[in-house]
DNA sequence: TTGCTTGTCAAGTGCTCGATTGAATAGCAG
DNA sequence: CTGCTATTCAATCGAGCACTTGACAAGCAA
């Protein structure tokens, strides 16, 4: 052992990292980065924290290297430093989910009784989508999907599907999807959709998966399920999926 | 946000795996598993502390799901809970060397003066195997080697390669590895043996990441430069490479 | 300039963690 | 059984961490 301190001292910064993510709140910080960037204001509402508190941990984050900063007028938009910090973030995941036996209960605490959901794997819905018979909804915040989505899938946040249940066709299947597998969204949005007469189910993981799968994905502004400018009315019926 | 308190519990228990990895000594413990089993005493003097001390990490990493254990009369043996668990660590370790510039400078220090050692990549070195003209020489410890190696290694552990330099042979490259890119033995073999006139080269990883790359593999014994009972005395000069 | 928004910094508090020490247990060999 | 080895457990203490509060800085708008 040539030199223990200095041996001693690079795993330490090795493990620097690991604590970095050794907090919930910055776990779950992590998790939202990996959808996109996002300001601390946002941040904070999404965790549950004081601005103040988010602020730390997002300095925390920093200084540890897994996460960046862009200015922007007064707001500071924190984005993951890049594809493999959402790598790290999804081994840990993976071997939580696989490992800790806890994380099931805690995950079935969180997200309910999910067992009666339809669900869908990646393979299937990309197979489907080359077919282009199903429709895919993005029902996460308008931002994130702005900031990369399935290819082919449209924008509808959980927010706006009751009013805009309407825009669902009922003779296609939908698929939903949302951050991850333990994102909640996507639930909500099959059992609403199912209640309303719809043959919906959902993606078995979120977009940083589907991502880092490789399969194709966009960004940017795309037409959505009617027109998408605030100033337009809703159209009568329009754009369903047609391929 | 249906129940904050739910989703907090899930992410602490997803960041409880992060923690597990988020001390030093326990980076150091996981990094060591990576090449294999260890009886407890041997990782408390790996890794430079007390046997009490050591034994309370292994626990913090076995309730963490991360190791598990073996039972062998009144030795117990940990090793890593699965594949996952060492993907996670060098995915890790590689957030840790891109994204922390401070690494770069412990690694240095505890790493000595690397410039002046030639390297090979994985890629080359698996050609280089395919053709058979080289000698590979894994310089872990036995235990390890035994445990799992790069097929068509050597064993000959750090610690008894000066006593058999006679048995590496003069006309051949050599390529060291070891435990991987923050281990010095292979660093420490190829200084030696370039010392003594042998054309050296140091992998520039190790076990674990060639393992991991899927690139062949083989464990348990194997004839290694000369004979491997301790009965047996080394013959004159034998056994080089053959391909 | 003043005022407002957004984000950071600094100090304080209760809690958890890592290392040490000394004692206790499980398995084996006499 | 007694002793021995390998490992764990329990108690302790100092250091570090998460969250709060209140003050401060940076950018913009009037």
């Amino acid at each position: 052992m040539s030199d223990r301190r200095a041996k001693d001292a690079l795993y330490d910064g090795l493990a620097s990292v690991a604590k970095a993510l050794g907090s919930g709140r910055r776990a779950e910080i992590v998790d939202l980065l990996a959808q996109g960037e996002r300001p601390v204001d946002e941040i904070a509402a999404e965790i549950g924290q004081s601005v103040a508190n988010t602020s730390q941990h997002l300095q925390h984050l920093l200084r540890s290297g897994l996460v960046g900063t862009r200015r922007e007028g007064t707001r500071i938009f924190y984005s993951l430093a890049g594809s493999q910090v959402a790598d790290l973030w999804l081994a840990l995941r993976g071997v939580a989910a696989e490992h800790v036996a806890e994380i099931d209960r805690l995950a079935d605490a969180y997200l309910g009784d999910r067992e009666k959901l339809q669900t869908m794997s990646r393979d299937e819905l990309r197979r489907r989508l080359r077919r282009g018979d199903v429709l895919v909804l993005d029902v996460r915040p308008d931002a994130e999907f702005r900031a990369g989505h399935i290819a082919g899938a449209q924008s509808l946040p959980i927010g706006d599907l009751r009013k805009r249940l309407r825009d669902v066709p009922k003779d296609t299947d939908v698929v939903a999807y949302c951050r991850g597998p333990y994102c909640v969204y996507a639930d909500d949005a099959v059992r609403l959709l199912g209640r309303n007469g719809r043959k919906a189910a959902r993606l078995e993981d979120g977009f940083p998966e589907w991502s880092r799968a490789g399969l194709p994905v966009a960004n940017g502004d795309e037409p959505d399920l009617r027109g998408r400018a605030p100033a337009k009315r809703a159209r009568p019926r329009s754009t369903s999926v047609s391929s």
